[in-house]
RNA sequence: CCGCCCUUAGCUCAGACUGGUAGAGCAGUCGACUGUAGAUCGACUUGCCCCCCGUUCAAAUCGGGGAGGGCGGACCA
């Protein structure tokens, strides 16, 4: 696979492609970077852009993995120390999950978000930020949440991270979109360069197919399940055999969850996926591909309890080291 | 600083005027049916009624105080 190629694949957009080719030309030192609000479990969300962080480091690009501390305690979540304390985690299953350790750089905000330089470009960028903007690039992130200047600050800080870790791509996922459209316009008002980002799909909820999966309620699969917890999980997930579903009743488009997992988590880590099937319902098969998958569910070939049945093993298998390190850290 | 409105189930809200220890829809859980899930049937669960004090035989409801949230307070009309 070209670098191109494995910069772009599976992301649902790229801003733009001609920048993000002439990174393919020669990626090589080149860094990229996802933001992380601290967290003591890593979920499928994240690992999801850690699976691009992957494909990068693969093609020879250096990682950068902010611990975005400073940012989580704008957001409400925990003293700094606190939120320090389940960054360390993050970190060590971040690593358990199959990124490079020498080709990571693990950074804290903190430790260069209160210096003097940042902080006076913070305020030249305030200046030139309506409210209405920053509040909109913050929608997505915040949530329910009352609106707090804390907010606004939030989206500025992230511009700014781009040019103070010397990045040369954003990540994220597509909720990170407004913040990152809103740092490329204003990193040149600072005459800062223009970076270009990669963003990955928001997968859909596993039990409805409809919205995003991590959404607050329902359900999240992630480094903590059991693998009894995950066959129940994906099991419970909504599954027709088809790749697009109708719309439910009330309109809204729908997604199916179990094939969005193979896609995205699934294959881009494994090169054969063999589904074990008894002979009754015609043995094993074998898929060296997402197309040949989902095509074989599609046509009847492949039942849906089958294929979840598979991609429970193989989430289980991708979780594994994770759970165990969770396990060891916590004694 | 001043004024008005809101706070009841996981969510959206009814109930308050005319006190009698709570309801609906959605969600959720469990069965049936499908070799999955969904849909469809059938059953079930859900509450410091924001907090404190007071009135009362009795307070979600009335009175006082407080907290959180929303909105308004130039000019013109």
């Amino acid at each position: 696979m070209d670098a191109y190629e494995l910069l772009t694949r599976n992301a649902e957009e790229v801003v733009t492609d001609e920048e993000v080719r002439d990174l393919a030309e020669d990626p090589e030192g080149k860094r990229a970077y996802v933001g992380y609000e601290p967290s003591g479990v890593l979920h499928l969300g994240h690992l999801l852009t850690a699976n691009k962080l992957i494909d990068l480091q693969e093609a020879g690009v250096e990682v950068v993995i902010l611990l975005a501390d400073a940012h989580a305690y704008l957001n409400e979540k925990g003293s700094l120390e606190e939120i320090r304390a389940t960054a360390e985690q993050m970190k060590a299953q971040f690593l358990a999950y199959g990124l490079d350790e020498e080709r990571t750089e693990f950074v804290y905000g903190s430790t260069f978000q209160f210096d003097e330089a940042y902080t006076r470009d913070l305020h030249t960028l305030e200046q030139a930020t309506t409210m209405n903007r920053a509040q909109r690039a913050m929608a997505e992130i915040q949530g329910d949440e009352t609106a707090k200047v804390s907010h606004l600050v939030y989206p500025l800080m992230q511009t700014l991270d781009i040019e103070y870790l010397d990045l040369d791509l954003a990540v994220g996922g597509l909720d990170q979109r407004k913040v990152h459209m809103l740092a490329r316009e204003k990193l040149p008002e600072l005459d800062y360069e223009v970076r270009p980002a990669i963003h990955t799909p928001i997968l859909a909820d596993l039990t409805t197919g409809e919205g995003k999966m991590s959404s607050s309620e329902g359900v999240t699969i992630s480094m903590e399940d059991s693998t009894d917890d995950l066959e129940e999980k994906v099991n419970s997930a909504y599954c027709p055999p088809t790749r697009d579903p109708e719309p439910d009743d009330e309109g809204n488009e729908r997604e199916n969850p179990v094939l969005e997992l193979f896609e995205y988590h699934v294959f881009p880590r494994f090169d054969e996926v063999v589904v074990e099937r008894p002979e009754k319902y015609g043995g094993d098969l074998t898929y060296e591909g997402y197309e040949a998958l989902a095509a074989d569910l599609e046509s009847g070939e492949l039942h849906p309890a089958d294929a979840k049945g598979t991609l429970a093993t193989y989430l289980d298998e991708l979780i594994a080291p994770g759970r165990e390190k969770l396990r060891e850290i916590r004694g």
